[in-house]
RNA sequence: GCGAAAGUGGCGGAAUUGGCAGACGCACCAGACUUAGGAUCUGGCGGGUAAAACCGUGGGGGUUCGAGUCCCCCCUUUCGCACCA
């Protein structure tokens, strides 16, 4: 395009004095990236990751999406961030390998196979294809060679060749117990997706039940202590996502004491167990309190009518509060037993208590209960008037101020033992090492700790979703598929409803097998594994895809992992991070890779709301990207999702604010369509007018706060802002550059410069404009700029003068200058003159370059 | 209740280390160009005033020559945890 013929004569605009510019050159976004996206799809390698390479490696990836049917502006915002890295990461040398995939089992396939009766095979590719249509158009820059899927049999079979693995390890196993039902998903959860409210993570407003069935657990636990322990090298992980994780696995160190049962109270020789962390006021205690669904609580209850049926009023109560997600609030309630136990430290008597504020499913179900020294015990002893009987003596750093009458409760650990026994005199942490030692060494307790992680339940009586390999034999009992009949096959035809049980009970062909043992005939397991299964290894099938023998090499996969950055959503801060820490750690253990952690980096993007609230069907405040690409183009969508906010905070969209954002683009290309190929002669460096230095010191400012932020903070939205005052910049000199005192090809090579900064943001408009520029090179692997900091550098700076700590002046001075001329200055300021009239300057203080404050009296 | 983050113009947000509060953008106002303008360019834009003074970063104290930033108390919002024994 004749550019240059074009605009020959319209290059007479000048800032200010009125005269017209051509508007003609309007930037049509979806002409130039419909002419970019055809040619980013006939080459297929332009994205790929490099085999064997010797370059760096850089892993960036973003968390894979359930396809759903269509993307939304979360998922723009999520992956803009990602393929902006990428692409700088690209453009600074490195090989970079950006993935993308399916997370494509669940249950909405199937929920939209009962509503438009579609199968949910044909629902789930259907939306993979149109979203991945959606990708390539907002222009992400993925490696779609190693596309995982998975849905399909190549990738689930390797969830079952791990299950096998998981099985000859031990690391998987078989029990019947209580587990969290979700009516409307109609199949068992893990603890991990039941929310704090008691509600199922995918339907917020439905309450899970317990149902006692007999399901598949992974052994999570076997690496609890490594989860939490390693949770302190994940440094440049969130905080917040290591506190939430730390809080999920919930280590408690305490002791375990049992209380004997007195004589009447039940057979001789039992006992309850309670847990405590705090031994040391084992003296104080003066009940022991039971939770209403302790097994024991049911032989008191026997024969006792009465107690019975208060105990049954208790277990309501407690059940009404968890569903109300109010647990912390229920008020107190017990019953006494009139049984009693014995204290095994003091030998004493105590009363049995049940009450409605103890946890079955913590500890063991049962306390010592220490009125003087724990606030929901002092709580209830008051209000049942138990005896409260103060063990510990508060000691504050001051030895005259100890032993002090403490204010009841006193719980903290500053303290010394009284009135127990021959424990009396320690330190609270003395007392609770002697004290343990000493139950271990009679035999009625011992120091142990707990947790709040459990195993992972991952049987799911769902149909869309990896079969469990494992077979029922009458006479062989279980038997595990052989890893040569891999993959079970999910079958097609299958009837689905969301009552009966598992929807593949009901396919004969798929249920009844052969027993590879004894060859007689065995029952398939009909349920499926919990998707979260997939998605805790995808990352690794990345690196090698198309293993049709393993699920990956492991030496291909440790030139790539950790991941150097992953980017997602808070929301999997504990399910899938977790799982996936958990995946690691048993892979390393199975000697498939050498890391501990998969990822490197975690960073957690902010939600994207519209009028104060999340973007929901049912407020109709939904932005669709198909309907932004279409109105303002894939580079507008990307750049105002990365403008409006910094990345990790929440993102108010605001239509008129994608506006803007379609002007500067349409402004940088006037820019350049007005000045791209103007050669003014020969480059005066030493002699550069002030319009060109201007220029100049802009642009390096703008590749410095550029740069930093992509090695720092990724506050991307003062990024663009920058490369907005760089473009202000080169508009407010157009003058000069039309009278050419801006030489030549000095401007080129400010353009130049911008085209790659603008890169990783908007690369259908960098693209066009680098082809303007007739740059031939790949703008994907051009280098990334570089920042000069003596050409940033300002040569005058307005300096504030300051009397008494207000702005009274400024000045303007050499940005070398010394302190005493520039007090001088400031001191011969009319205004500061003015300002000072009849006072004595008392102090005088200059912050080199950047402010002068004068202090009179 | 505990913990974390946040609170700045009409709006989204800047101010990275205690040093010019409000960058950049939106909205709005004015001007230019124009047959036209929902295009483009230029300028204005926290409150207040004729202009100044003065006031101004959720509220109240404090430290400092100087505080959006540091300290103390309080309020609000969001998130996480929550009779975890």
């Amino acid at each position: 395009m004749a550019i240059g013929d074009k605009t020959a004569n319209a290059v007479t605009g000048g800032s200010g004095t009125g005269v017209p510019r051509p508007n003609d050159e309007r930037y049509d976004a979806q002409r130039v990236e419909m002419k970019w996206f055809e040619r980013f799809q006939q080459d297929a390698s332009l994205y790929a990751a490099e085999r064997d390479s010797q370059k760096k490696k850089y892993y960036v990836l973003e968390m894979l999406p359930y396809p759903s049917g269509a993307l939304h502006m979360g998922h723009v915002r999520n992956y803009s961030i990602g393929d902006a890295l990428a692409r700088y990461m690209w453009m600074n040398g490195y090989n970079v390998l950006h993935p993308m995939g399916w997370d494509s089992f669940g249950l909405p396939a199937e929920n939209a196979a009962i509503s438009n009766n579609t199968p949910p095979r044909e629902w789930t590719l259907g939306n993979i294809a149109n979203m991945k249509a959606q990708m390539k158009r907002l222009g992400f820059a993925y490696d779609w060679a190693r596309e995982v899927t998975t849905c399909l049999p190549e990738y689930y079979r390797w969830n079952q060749w791990f299950f096998l693995k998981l099985y000859e390890q031990g690391l998987v196993y078989r029990k019947k117990s209580k587990v969290n039902w979700c009516p409307k998903c109609a199949t068992v959860l893990a603890n991990e997706q039941v929310l704090g409210n008691g509600c199922c993570w995918r339907h917020e407003d439905t309450l899970v039940e317990q149902r006692e069935l007999e399901q598949w657990f992974v052994r999570t636990t076997k690496y609890t202590e490594e989860l939490l322990n390693d949770l302190d090298k994940l440094k440049d992980w969130p905080e917040k996502v290591r506190t939430m994780q730390r809080n999920w696995i919930g280590r408690s160190e305490g002791t375990l004491v049992d209380f004997k049962l007195d004589g009447k109270a039940g057979p001789a020789g039992s006992s309850i167990s309670v847990f405590t962390t705090r031994v040391d006021t084992i003296y104080g205690a003066t009940s022991v309190q039971l939770a209403p669904e302790h097994p024991l609580v049911a032989d008191f209850t026997h024969y006792n009518q009465v107690l019975g049926e208060e105990v049954e009023k208790l277990i309501s109560e407690q059940r009404k509060a968890k569903e109300a997600g109010d647990i912390g609030e229920i008020e107190k309630h017990g019953v006494n037993t009139h049984r009693f136990a014995i204290n095994p430290f003091s030998g004493e008597k105590v009363p049995i208590w049940v009450a409605n504020y103890i946890l079955m499913d913590y500890g063991t179900g049962a306390i010592m209960s220490v009125p003087a020294h724990d606030e929901r015990d002092y709580e209830f002893a008051k209000k049942y008037k138990l005896e409260i009987r103060l063990v510990i003596l508060p000691m504050s750093g001051d030895p005259e101020e100890t032993m002090t009458e403490p204010q009841l409760p006193f719980v903290g650990h500053d303290g010394m033992t009284i009135n127990s026994g021959p424990f009396s005199g320690l330190s609270c942490d003395d007392a609770i090492r002697k004290m343990s030692a000493y139950a271990e060494e009679k035999g009625f307790g011992k120091a142990t700790v707990t947790y709040r992680l459990k195993d992972w339940g991952i049987s799911r009586q769902r149909y869309w979703g990896t079969p469990i390999p494992m077979l029922y034999c009458e006479k062989d009992g279980i038997v595990a598929v052989p890893e040569k009949d891999l993959p079970v096959i999910l079958p097609e035809k299958v009837d689905i409803t969301l009552t009966g049980g598992s929807p593949l009970g009901r396919v004969p062909e798929f249920v009844n097998a052969t027993c590879p043992k004894c060859g007689g005939p065995a029952r398939r397991e009909t349920d499926t594994m919990d998707t979260f299964v997939d998605s805790s290894w995808y990352f690794y099938r990345y690196t090698d895809a198309h293993n049709d023998r393993a699920p990956f090499d492991g030496k291909i996969a440790q030139y790539w992992f950790p991941i150097d950055q992953y980017i997602g959503g808070v929301e999997h801060a504990i399910l899938h991070l977790i799982y996936s820490r958990f995946w690691t750690k048993f892979m390393r253990d199975l000697g498939m890779i050498k890391n501990d952690e998969p990822v490197e980096r975690l960073f957690t993007q902010g939600m994207v709301i519209k009028d104060g609230a999340k973007m929901s069907k049912s407020l109709g405040n939904i932005v669709s990207p198909d309907e932004m690409v279409a109105r303002y183009g894939a580079d507008a969508a990307r750049l105002y999702s990365l403008f409006a906010a910094p990345p990790d905070r929440d993102l108010d969209w605001q239509d008129t604010g994608i506006e803007g954002i379609q002007r500067f683009l349409g402004r940088v290309y006037r820019f350049f369509v007005r000045n791209a190929g103007r050669d003014t002669g020969t480059p005066a460096p030493s002699e550069m007018s002030p319009e060109a230095r201007a220029i100049q010191r802009k642009l390096h400012q703008t590749i410095k706060r550029v740069s930093d932020d992509f090695q720092g903070r990724w506050h991307f939205n003062t990024c663009i802002s920058a490369i907005m005052e760089l473009v202000n910049v080169l508009y407010a000199a157009e003058d000069a550059i039309a009278k050419k005192v801006v030489p030549g090809p000095f401007l080129p090579e400010v353009q130049r410069n911008l085209v790659l900064l603008m890169a990783p943001f908007a690369p259908y408009l960098a693209h066009e404009l680098w082809e303007m520029m007739g740059e031939k090179a790949s703008l994907l692997r051009a280098p990334w700029p570089k920042y000069d900091a003596a050409l940033a550098k300002e040569e005058e700076t307005e300096i504030p003068v300051q009397v008494n700590g207000k702005l009274r002046s400024r000045v303007l001075v050499p940005a070398d200058a010394e302190e005493g001329f520039v007090l001088e200055r400031a001191l011969a300021d009319e205004k500061i003159k003015a300002a000072m009239a009849g006072k004595q300057v008392v102090k005088k203080i200059y912050v080199a370059g950047k402010m002068v404050n004068l202090v009179v009296r």
